[in-house]
RNA sequence: GGGGAGGUUCCCGAGCGGCCAAAGGGGGCAGACUGUAAAUCUGUUGGUUAUUCCUUCGAAGGUUCGAAUCCUUCUCUCCCCA
């Protein structure tokens, strides 16, 4: 097999390919430009999306040339692929702003720049309102609606299940409309492959067909696996919420977290999948005795390295071994915090109130019951009732206090 | 266009005049057990000045001593027929 999609098999990312040996040897023969679509339905993109990115990854280091398309025409319909209930329509302003982040993030693990490395694919990002906006309905229907047959398009699973539910017919225009993306892809950047996850794969053979009809050309699709966690557990949703990609909505402690608290079964096949860690590497993780918990940490520093840099993988994790180790708070840099004066807390603050003030609390009641359950720890001493107050003596001549709520969550009080 | 069924707390879903801040499940949080894992068990899960008061059962009015529950209008969703 081709040398790229061998990587990509082995780091088992393929579900199923239109035509495995036929792309196997144009990939051989010729650099081929593929595509991958995204729609940008919200301000960041979070890791369960990333799948594909990755794979376009590995293409694009052994001279595939990337497409990324936004779709920024696409997501004013919605994809009902996948989903059980119809999206949230986007106001078109909405979609622009989302688009404009989407390239800085996707920049993490594809090189949109001018690298001039003859060796490495050269990744461009189109947004497809560029010719779905203008388009006009009635020459749309002629020339591309045509072609589509409405008893093979309720064949297809994605949208016999909508059918239970109901589905409007601006959704089941989506088909047509990424059809059409691969179309002009096709015809005006040459692109022969279409990369998704695999609730792409009706869409994407939808595509291929009408080149063919239209074209005459041969192309391809090929899907990756839908990631699922062995708790079953969608991919990228946390406690926190989902686990976005944007510092500012999930901070890249909590992220480093969420990949150091995976599943045991999960490691390996996530350190395939996101990471960049050759295959020989990640073997020597899967050797038996080895410990489980290093492989976690190593996928942690590694996944957090790629979406937020070296800097803040390394702080997570001297913050993270620091907080995990015996009694040493050592490093507590980049912990969430607030200030108090000096003199509040002389005066004594009674806890609830002091944990109420924190992330870790949202309100008093909240601070009660964790009180009461026994899960609030001020310097590592545990809170024995909702009525003690906290004062200077708690300080220990230093000038923060580390609270803690349970077993993991943390909040540093400065005190000035 | 006609007929029917519905909108309940983070989600699903019971409740159909007072015993309802609302069963049960899921999820979350905390405790036990652990390896910062999983599974399991226990407690907890609207807010608060905490045995008090306030806000919540699609929206707005009304009946009643009292409404998530009854009536009116509006609104949204789903299903069947055309």
């Amino acid at each position: 097999m081709n040398a790229a999609l061998q990587v990509l098999q082995d780091r088992g990312f393929i579900r199923q390919c239109t035509g495995l040996e036929q792309l196997s040897d144009l990939m051989d023969k010729e650099k081929v430009t593929f595509y991958l679509g995204v729609d940008p339905t919200g301000k960041s993109i979070h890791i369960g999306h990333m799948v594909p990115f990755f794979a376009m990854h590995h293409l694009q280091l052994h001279g595939h040339n990337p497409i990324a398309l936004v779709g920024g025409g696409t997501s004013l319909i919605g994809d009902p692929s996948g989903k059980t209930e119809m999206r949230k329509m986007l106001t078109v302003e909405q979609i622009q702003e989302n688009s404009a982040s989407l390239k800085d993030q996707l920049g993490t693990v594809v090189d949109f720049s001018d690298h001039g490395d003859p060796s490495k694919g050269k990744a461009i990002m189109l947004n497809n309102y560029d010719w779905l906006g203008p388009l006009n309905y009635i020459e749309f229907l002629r020339d591309i609606g045509k072609h589509f047959s409405v008893n093979r398009m309720l064949t297809f699973e994605s949208y016999k299940q909508r059918l239970e539910r109901g589905l409007s017919f601006i959704e089941f225009n989506y088909q047509l409309l990424q059809s059409y993306d691969f179309l002009v892809l096709n015809q005006k950047y040459g692109a022969k492959l279409q990369i998704g996850g695999d609730d792409q794969w009706g869409n994407i053979v939808s595509g291929i067909d009408l080149i063919r009809k239209i074209e005459g050309n041969d192309s391809y699709g090929l899907t990756f696996n839908l990631i699922t966690r062995a708790d079953g557990q969608k991919m990228g949703k946390s406690e926190k919420g989902a686990v976005f990609l944007d510092p500012e909505m999930f901070s890249p402690y909590d992220f480093f977290q969420y990949w150091r608290n995976v599943n045991d079964e999960d490691v390996i096949k996530f350190m395939k999948l996101f990471t960049f860690m050759s295959l020989e590497e990640i073997a020597e993780y899967e050797t038996e005795g080895r410990n489980v918990n290093e492989a976690k940490e190593r996928l942690a520093y590694e996944q957090t390295s790629i979406i937020h840099g070296k800097e803040e993988a390394d702080k997570a994790l001297s913050a993270a071994k620091a907080m995990f180790s015996a009694a040493g708070a050592a490093s507590t840099e980049s912990l969430p915090s607030i200030t108090i004066e000096r003199a509040v807390l002389e005066a004594g603050i009674p806890v609830i109130e002091l944990f109420a003030m924190t992330d870790l609390c949202n309100n008093n009641s909240e601070a009660r019951r964790l009180i009461n359950q026994g899960g609030a720890v001020v310097q590592e001493k545990k809170i024995s009732g909702i009525d003690v107050v906290v004062d200077a003596s708690y300080l220990d001549g230093d000038s923060v206090l580390i609270l803690r709520a349970g077993k993991k969550r943390f909040f540093k009080i400065i005190v000035e």
